[in-house]
DNA sequence: GATGATTTGTACGTATGTATA
DNA sequence: ATATACATACGTACAAATCAT
């Protein structure tokens, strides 16, 4: 799926941004500014823009600049019950198909993980904990489960920034991923499944109770 | 999302060529001959063709032409897979959320659809299906969870197009639903997640193996 | 393996539709 | 409400890269 091309270019250096909040929903994005941020014409821009409406990070309508995406309250808090519900369905696939060097690989990163919430770096911890949602994804061997899932994730992400700021949040992270992954290695599908489970909803409800606060 | 735009258009007929089989998979799509066919440059029709790549239905290579999407066998199984969990997942969403009025609805086009299974008419029984499908996606009452499965379902349909061709088909799986909407009527959510998913999987069984030969 | 023909990628200009005064 | 300004949608020309020969 790699594209050398200014326009894959421009959508992942755009993706990234309203990822990481730098874009903030609701921004309006107009085709000629960014293309003279970007250096280019305006026709990789429109083609960029188009995948990221596509991939649901941008909404466009026609004629009209196109807006980085701003779900209300309900299209969230359906977002976050699909993920659940997909998070929940990797993690109880990947108890039952991943390799052993798979399973040492999670286990690794997790007692990694150990040492950053330790040191409290929660933008290091964000990343790990990306890295290991990630690696479950893989580990349920679905290509497209791994896609959708992923997807989901990314267009999540703009809402879900600031988690890891709430106090103990790190360390309780880290215990429900403790779980997870005790069943994962064990092989028992159900409680991966339902563990992961428990873990999204929790982030979920965390997310939806400081958007409103 | 509704585009007025020649794209769109264009994007929307290619779609359905595709998911009709009129276009089969592995077919290469040249942005000149589809321009000159739809009588417009051809800015539009690579605008159609991103958005379509965007949602897997055709397969872009950079400076290489796109092709119809045409997944292996592993990844065909893992869609469908997909599938069940998903469709299952709205059946029990469903069986939960629907107002009186949409159990009505439902019931009514499941008992339409007995007339249908009746005379045999294999292509209003295809179609009267995709209806069906789609009002238990819709009665999920989550918008996000209807775009994903719709779309995975659309991914699908070119690889699903013969299955009510096969002997008995029809009628088995008018008696699938029957389950299903008794399920859902009664607001059963396990049953109705648990018969839905048996109904996808059987599909699934029976389109690999006509797939194989 | 190199070269030419063909096709995609990008730039830019015009037309059309939207939004604001 | 009408008109003006402005951004997007589309068409066309050229550059760059692929793949067939």
């Amino acid at each position: 799926m790699l594209k050398r091309t200014s326009a894959e270019d421009i959508r992942r250096r755009l993706a990234d941004k309203i990822i990481k909040g730098q874009l903030a929903p609701g921004t309006a994005l107009d085709e000629s500014v960014l293309a003279a941020e970007f250096s280019v014409s305006r026709t990789p821009v429109r083609e960029a823009l188009r995948l990221l409406a596509a991939s649901g990070l941008v909404a466009q309508r026609p004629h009209a600049k196109a807006l980085v995406a701003k779900p209300d309250e309900a299209e969230l808090a359906g977002m976050f019950e699909v993920m659940a519900y997909l998070e929940a369905l990797c993690a109880g696939l990947a108890a039952g198909a991943m390799t052993s060097t798979e399973r040492e690989a999670l286990d690794a990163l997790h007692q990694e993980m150990a040492g950053i919430v330790h040191f409290g770096d929660t933008a290091r911890y964000a990343e790990a904990n990306d890295q290991f949602h990630a690696r479950i994804y893989e580990g349920a061997h679905n290509a497209y489960l791994y896609e959708i899932t992923q997807s989901t994730r990314q267009r999540l992400q703009p809402f879900r920034r600031a988690q890891f700021s709430a106090l103990g949040r790190l360390a309780k992270s880290h215990m429900e991923h403790g779980v997870i992954v005790e069943a994962i290695l064990r092989g028992d599908r159900a409680e991966a499944e339902a563990a992961m489970r428990r873990h999204i909803v929790i982030v979920s409800d965390e997310v939806q109770r400081l958007g409103h606060g």
